[in-house]
DNA sequence: TGACACTGACTAACGGCATTAGTTATAGTG
DNA sequence: CACTATAACTAATGCCGTTAGTCAGTGTCA
């Protein structure tokens, strides 16, 4: 039969991410991944450590991109300015990969997947020198930061499970939320 | 073999949350929950419609004990005090209790399940009421209540899931979170 | 060029889980 | 006391992840 196809992990993670982001992140299967690259199941193994090794590679993968959307964000001029265009590009990276956002949940614990941590830390560490850079005490950015987390996951996770009763407005709702965060969070310790 | 061993409804699902709580909402599974009652899993479908329909118990429990819970945080002096106690009860009872909270997402659509869908607006209803009641602008009560809702939500969600680097001080900065978003709310639109 | 190891596909088999269909004994009701 | 509904059961199916063992194509090196 069929060998030697010449698939790379690559591959793999885009298929993966292609079916997590239209069907959600339980829907990519090793088996509906390898149905889709025409291989059987087992075959995967050649390539990821199991369905957990898949997940691990997709939530890098979410975090190498989350990183690059983030950064663009981050050539604005007022740190105003910035904090408000960082947390509207990490809202629609969500809306537009949800599969790849819920990836990124849960983060592993520090000393257990160093390359894994480091991509998720990245998107933080750039907002916490925005924020020192704009004259934030030092001491006060990690409770600062926390605080525009989870104004902005929080806003997501609702979203995307449904959470919010009416459906117009949302986008109008962020902005408010987002806005009234951070005017809170540069006024009030600065 | 064994039979009529007299389980009820509640039975199962007391059974459902204590795993749902110890182990994940995913340990709670058909097989999990049936080898804790000693009986064998199809005779669970006598009491529940499937996983879907524990699933759905579970979330229709949670958002009963949820709505206890933030009822009793509304009987405070100021609006301030109110809004905050709400937002400690929320978090202490998601800590409390991690798998009835996951249980509590998704939403049903509104059309989908009336009970569930009630059940789960109970506690938005009573901070809706608070807030119009604080002299808050009815128009602008969706907005807000969102607002602290995904404070609250996103707060709990990265803590639960390990999302924030140091454990430390994890209280204090729910506070100020919940105390930014308060004092934003009520004085930026009286 | 030809042997050879490596790679990456495969088949076979197992176990966990949810689900459905069909069976049977118990408990409550007339 | 018979009858019916209930709530347990067994048996069987299918999906999924995982492991072990197999085998063919690919590239390398003497």
């Amino acid at each position: 039969m069929g060998k030697k196809v010449g698939l790379t992990l690559d591959n793999v993670i885009d298929v993966a991410a292609t079916i997590a982001d239209r069907d959600g992140l339980e829907a990519a299967s090793l088996r509906a991944v390898a149905d889709e690259l025409g291989i059987k199941t087992p075959s995967l193994y050649n390539h990821v450590a199991g369905l957990a090794g898949l997940r691990r590679e997709l939530a890098l993968h979410a975090a190498r991109q989350m990183s690059e959307v983030v950064a663009e964000a981050a050539g604005s001029d007022t740190p105003e300015e910035i904090l408000r265009r960082t947390a509207r590009s990490y809202r629609r990276f969500a809306l537009d990969h949800p599969g790849l956002y819920s990836a990124l949940l849960p983060a592993p614990k520090p000393g257990e997947d160093d390359d894994l941590y480091a991509a998720m830390a990245a998107p933080v560490t750039t907002l916490a020198d925005t924020l020192v850079a704009a004259g934030v005490d030092e001491q006060q950015t990690t409770h600062l930061i926390r605080t525009l987390r989870a104004v902005v996951h929080g806003f997501i996770d609702l979203e995307m499970k449904d959470g919010f009763g009416m459906p117009e407005e949302v986008d109008v709702s962020f902005e408010r939320s987002v806005d009234l965060v951070i005017e809170g969070v540069l006024s009030g310790a600065k």
